[in-house]
RNA sequence: GCUGGAGUGGCGGAACUGGCAGACGCGCCGGACUCAAAAUCCGGUGGGGCUCACCCCCCGUGAGGGUUCGACUCCCUCCUCCAGCACCA
C-alpha cells in the first residue's frame, strides 16, 4: 500500500501552489480583505523553531480565512539590516550583504519547504535601496517638522573596541566582547526622532487596543510610556537668583520635606558646593557617586548613599532652610533631576533618612486606620489620607492638597503642573556600518543639511573595510564621506551614521503593498484598501520597542497626511515561546532541534501538526521527540485509510441512496460535530490542539468501524472522508492535497471552501443525562433529544437506583440542566 | 517590590456560560497478526478500597477557607513557578 512520502510528496504541491499562484492576493476585486502579519525574521541563517511555530499558527489560520472565503494577504519579508552581519563580516571575512544575502536565500528555501501560504510576490529586504530610502525619505519629512533632531548624547564605548555599544551589548558593566573592560559614557552627537510628541496619544489610544492586544502588551507600553502627573517645584536659594526645581506627583507630602537631594550629575552641583568649607571631601565623594551612577545603573538595589553639600534651599510655603543633599539614587534621566525627600511617605527618602539620622516628620495620617505616630512608624506611609502638621492646608485630604497647593504655588510662580513621561526620544543614531545611512550633509557655511529629496537614495557604499574598531567603517570612505553641500555647493561631509534597524520594522508592513513603488514608500489607495493589519503575530519579545515604534510611525505617518489611521494594528497575538527540556531553546543552552532536520525525517506536515497540536499557541510548548513521532503515526494512518477506500470511493461515485445504516449515521454526525468544533476553535479561541484532538477522534471512529466497506456506503464514506480532509487542510495542507487528488476531486484544497455543518445533524439525537443526588452522581440515564422536564424527572425517579436512594426520603428541591443532568437534593 | 500569566495523571495537555475531571496524544501494560521481531490493528491505564462477577464505594485539579443543590471553573487569604519592569519621585 505505500506510506506517505514527504519528501517526494510535499515538494510537489508546494510546486503546484506556486504555478497557479494561489497565494496571490488581488489588490482589487469583490473578496473582503484581510491582512495577516507575522514579524518579519532577521536572516540569522537558519530558520529556528521560534519563526516555524509563528509561521506555522499564521498559516493555519490564512488558509482557513481562504477557505472562508477572504482576500488573504500574507506576506514576508526580511529584516536584513543589523549588527550580526557586521559581527560575521569581522570574524569570516565575508561582506555584511553578501552574507544577508546568503541567510535570506538559505531561509527562503527552508520557507518554501515549510509550505507557508505567502504571496511571494511582495517580498521586501529592508538593505536594499530600494526600500531604505524611504527611511531616509521618512526621515527627511520627520526633520522638515522638527520630529528628528540633533543632540548630545551618552552612548555606551568600549575602548577596546573603539567603538559604541548598543544598549544590549552591554553585559554587567562590560563590552560584551572584552567581559573585562568596562563600558565607559561618552557623549557624541546623536539623531533623535521626537517620539516624546506622541507620548499622550500613544498612552491613550492604548485603550482602544484594549481587548484586542494582549494585555500584557498593553500594560507593558502604558509601564514604558510611564506617565506621571505632578507638579515642578520651584526652592529658591538663599542670596542667589539661582533656584531647584524638583518634581513631585506628591506635593501634599511637602510639608513633610527634610532635603532636597540632587542627582549626582545635576548642572548645579559643582557650584553648589564650590565655596563650601571642606568641599574638596564632598566633591570626591560625588565623584565617585557619579562613576557609580554611569556603571551600576542597570544593578540597581545598590545601597542608598549621600552626602550634604552643606548649602540650603528655601522651602516654598514655609521659607524654611531645606539642607541640600547629592544622593546616588536620584536619576538625572527623569522629572528634573532633583526631588523633595520626604521620608515619612516615600519609602526610598525613609531609607535613605534614616540611614543619615535626618527627622522623620508625619504630615499625612490614613483616614481609615489607625494614625501614625513617631514611634510606631516603622516604614513610609504612602498611602493618600488627611493633612496634618501641614500650616494652611492641615485637615485637608491629600487629593484636595494635591490641587490647591499646586494652584497656590503657581500663583506664586513657584510651580506649574508638569506630566512628566519615562519614554525619551528615540535615539537612532548608529555607528555602525550595516544600516540605512542618515541622509544629512554637514557644511561649514550652512552647518546642517537635509539630503533634497531627489538625490535620495544616499546609497550605502559596498566597498568598506569592517574591522570592528574605530567607529564606523563609513568614515573611511573619502568618497562616500565626501559630498558637495546641498546649498552652497561648498565641500560638505555625509553623516556616517546609520539608522537603527528599528526604523525598517516601524513602517515595512506598508511596503508589502507595493514593494516596488518608486515614486512614494508605498501606493496610498492599496494602503486604503488593505490597512488596517487585521491579525499580526509574533513573539512578546517586541512588546515595547517595535510595537510601540510601529505605532508612533502611523501616528506620524496620519500627521504627514500619508495615511487615516491611528493604529496600524488592529489585534495583535503572541505566541510562547518554544521549550525543550524545560528550557528555551536556545544555541548556548545546545538544545536545538533544527528545522531541517525535521523536513528532512518527518518532513513540513507532520512538524507544524505538532507544533500545533502540542500545546495552545498562545502557551510556552514543549518540544519532544515522542510527540513528533505520535503526530506522524496520526498522518500515516489517515494516509492509509483513504488510500485504502478511494479506489472503491472512485467507482461508485454515486450509490444507490436507500436506507441510512446505523453506522452511517454515526459517522455523519461525528464528521459533523467535528466541524463545528474545529470551526468554532478557528472563529473563537484559536486552540489548534483541540481541533487536531477532534479530527483524531474522528479518524479514530473510522478506523473502529472498519471494515467500512461493510456498513457504510460510499457516498457516505465519500462525503466524510472529503470533510475529513478539508477540517485538516489548515493544519497539514500537503497532505491534504494528496488526499483529496486520491478521493477523485478535480478542484485543489486551496481553493475549496470551508466545509458547513449541518447544526442539526451535529446535535446529540441521544445524550446521557446524570442523575446526582445531593450532588454526588447516583446514575445515568441514556434519553432523547426532546423530552420535557417533566417527563425527565419521571424518568430519573424511576431509575432502581435512585429509587432506593430516595425511599423514605423527603425532597427539598430539584434542579434539572436540560440535556445535562438532573439533581434531587433532599431534606437533610 | 510592581505588573502580566500559570499551577490538573508518569509527561504534553482537555473540560465552551458553575453541571459525568483527565478528551486527544506520548509513555507504559496486555491481546491479535508473525517462526520471531518491527510495523500495524484492538483493549487497558489518576490514587485507594472491595467475596476484582470491571459491580460498587471513597479520595482526587498548588494550600486553606467561603458562596452554591453542585466549584478545575466564582470570591477571600496564602504558597510556588515563568515572563516583563525595576530606586520613575
Amino acid at each position: 500500500m505505500g506510506d506517505y512520502d514527504s519528501n517526494t510528496i510535499e515538494p510537489k504541491w508546494q510546486r503546484f501552489w506556486e504555478e497557479r499562484q494561489f497565494f496571490h492576493a488581488p489588490k482589487t476585486g469583490p473578496k473582503p480583505k484581510l491582512y495577516l502579519l507575522e514579524m518579519l525574521p532577521y536572516p540569522s541563517g537558519d530558520l529556528h523553531m521560534g519563526h516555524m511555530r509563528n509561521y506555522t499558527i499564521g498559516d493555519a489560520v490564512a488558509r482557513y480565512q481562504r477557505a472562508r472565503g477572504m482576500n488573504v494577504f500574507h506576506p514576508i519579508g526580511w529584516d536584513a539590516f543589523g549588527l550580526p552581519a557586521e559581527n560575521a563580516a569581522i570574524k569570516n571575512k565575508v561582506h555584511p550583504r553578501q552574507w544577508t544575502l546568503n541567510n535570506i536565500a538559505r531561509m527562503k528555501a527552508q520557507l518554501r519547504r515549510f509550505g507557508f501560504s505567502y504571496d511571494w510576490s511582495s517580498e521586501i529586504s529592508t538593505c536594499e535601496p530600494e526600500f531604505y530610502r524611504w527611511n531616509q525619505w521618512f526621515f527627511l519629512q520627520m526633520f522638515k517638522r522638527g520630529l528628528a533632531y540633533r543632540k548630545k548624547s551618552r552612548v555606551n564605548w568600549c575602548p577596546q573596541c573603539q567603538t559604541v555599544l548598543a544598549n544590549e551589548q552591554v553585559v554587567e558593566g562590560c563590552c560584551w566582547r572584552h567581559e573585562e573592560t568596562p563600558v565607559e559614557q561618552r557623549e557624541l552627537e546623536q539623531w533623535f526622532l521626537k517620539i516624546t510628541d506622541y507620548a499622550e496619544e500613544l498612552l491613550a489610544d492604548l485603550d482602544k487596543l484594549a481587548g484586542r492586544w494582549p494585555e500584557r502588551i498593553l500594560t507593558m507600553q502604558r509601564n514604558w510610556i510611564g506617565k506621571s502627573v505632578g507638579a515642578r517645584v520651584r526652592w529658591a536659594l538663599p542670596q542667589s537668583d539661582k533656584f531647584i526645581e524638583t518634581f513631585t506627583t506628591r506635593i501634599d507630602t511637602i510639608y513633610g520635606a527634610v532635603a532636597l537631594l540632587l542627582a549626582p550629575e545635576y548642572p548645579l552641583v559643582d557650584e553648589l558646593i564650590a565655596a563650601v568649607p571642606g568641599h574638596a571631601t564632598i566633591r570626591r565623594e560625588v565623584e565617585k557617586m557619579r562613576q557609580q551612577s554611569q556603571r551600576a545603573q542597570a544593578l540597581a538595589q545598590t545601597e542608598k548613599e549621600g552626602i550634604f553639600t552643606g548649602r540650603f534651599a528655601l522651602h516654598p510655603f514655609t521659607g524654611e532652610k531645606v539642607p541640600i543633599w547629592v544622593s546616588n539614587f536620584v536619576l538625572m534621566e527623569y522629572g528634573t533631576g532633583a526631588v523633595q525627600a520626604v521620608p515619612a511617605h516615600d519609602e526610598r527618602d525613609f531609607e535613605f533618612c534614616h540611614k543619615y539620622r535626618l527627622p522623620i516628620p508625619i504630615v499625612v495620617q490614613p483616614v481609615d486606620d489607625k494614625p501614625l505616630t513617631d514611634a510606631s512608624l516603622r516604614e513610609a506611609f504612602t498611602g493618600y489620607g488627611r493633612l496634618v502638621n501641614s500650616g494652611p492646608y492641615t485637615g485637608l485630604t491629600s487629593a484636595q492638597a494635591l490641587e490647591k497647593m499646586t494652584d497656590d504655588l503657581a500663583q506664586q510662580g513657584k510651580a506649574e503642573r508638569t506630566v512628566f513621561y519615562r519614554i525619551k526620544d528615540w535615539g537612532i543614531s548608529r555607528q555602525r556600518y550595516w544600516g540605512t545611512p542618515i541622509p544629512i550633509i554637514y557644511c561649514d557655511a550652512c552647518g546642517t543639511v537635509p539630503v533634497p529629496e531627489d538625490q535620495l537614495p544616499v546609497v550605502l557604499p559596498l566597498d568598506v573595510e569592517i574591522t570592528g574598531t574605530g567607529g564606523s567603517p563609513l568614515l573611511n570612505v573619502p568618497s562616500f564621506v565626501n559630498a558637495p553641500c546641498p546649498k552652497c555647493g561648498g565641500p560638505g561631509r555625509r553623516e556616517t551614521d546609520t539608522m537603527d534597524t528599528f526604523v525598517d520594522s516601524s513602517w515595512y508592513f506598508y511596503r508589502y503593498l507595493s514593494p516596488h513603488e518608486d515614486k512614494a514608500p508605498f501606493d496610498t489607495e492599496t494602503v486604503k484598501r488593505f490597512f488596517p493589519i487585521d491579525l499580526y503575530i509574533g513573539g512578546a519579545e517586541h512588546a515595547v520597542l517595535h510595537l510601540i515604534y510601529c505605532r508612533f510611525w502611523t501616528k506620524v505617518m496620519r500627521d504627514l497626511g500619508l495615511v487615516k489611521l491611528d493604529e496600524p494594528v488592529t489585534r495583535l497575538f503572541n505566541q510562547g515561546m518554544v521549550i525543550k527540556d524545560g528550557a528555551k531553546m536556545s544555541k548556548s543552552r545546545g538544545n536545538v532541534v533544527s528545522t531541517d532536520e525535521m523536513i528532512e525525517k518527518y518532513g513540513a506536515d507532520t512538524a507544524r501538526l505538532f507544533t500545533l497540536f502540542a500545546a495552545p499557541p498562545s502557551k510556552d510548548m514543549e518540544w519532544t521527540q515522542a510527540g513528533v513521532e505520535g503526530c506522524e503515526r496520526f498522518l500515516q494512518r489517515i494516509f492509509r485509510l483513504v488510500a485504502k477506500h478511494a479506489p472503491r470511493l472512485r467507482q461508485h461515485k454515486v450509490s444507490p441512496s436507500g436506507e441510512v445504516t446505523a453506522n452511517e449515521r454515526l459517522l455523519l454526525r461525528k464528521a459533523h460535530q467535528t466541524c463545528r468544533r474545529v470551526t468554532h476553535d478557528f472563529e473563537t479561541r484559536w486552540h489548534f490542539n483541540t481541533s487536531i484532538a477532534a479530527i483524531m477522534e474522528l479518524v479514530n471512529q473510522l478506523y473502529l468501524l472498519e471494515p467500512l466497506e461493510q456498513s457504510v456506503s460510499a457516498k457516505v464514506l465519500d462525503e466524510v472522508l472529503g470533510m475529513t480532509v478539508l477540517l485538516f487542510s489548515p493544519f497539514a495542507p500537503h497532505m491534504a492535497e494528496e488526499l483529496w487528488e486520491r478521493l477523485g476531486r478535480t478542484s485543489s484544497v486551496a481553493e475549496t471552501p470551508w466545509p458547513g455543518y449541518d447544526a442539526e445533524l451535529a446535535r446529540e439525537e441521544e445524550y446521557e443525562i446524570v442523575i446526582q443526588v445531593n450532588g454526588r452522581v447516583r446514575s445515568r440515564l441514556r434519553v432523547s433529544e426532546d423530552l420535557t422536564e417533566q417527563e425527565l424527572l419521571e424518568q430519573a425517579h424511576a431509575d432502581q437506583r435512585v429509587a432506593a436512594l430516595l425511599n423514605g426520603q423527603r425532597i427539598a428541591r430539584t434542579v434539572v440542566v436540560p440535556k445535562k443532568l438532573i439533581n434531587i437534593v433532599l431534606v437533610q
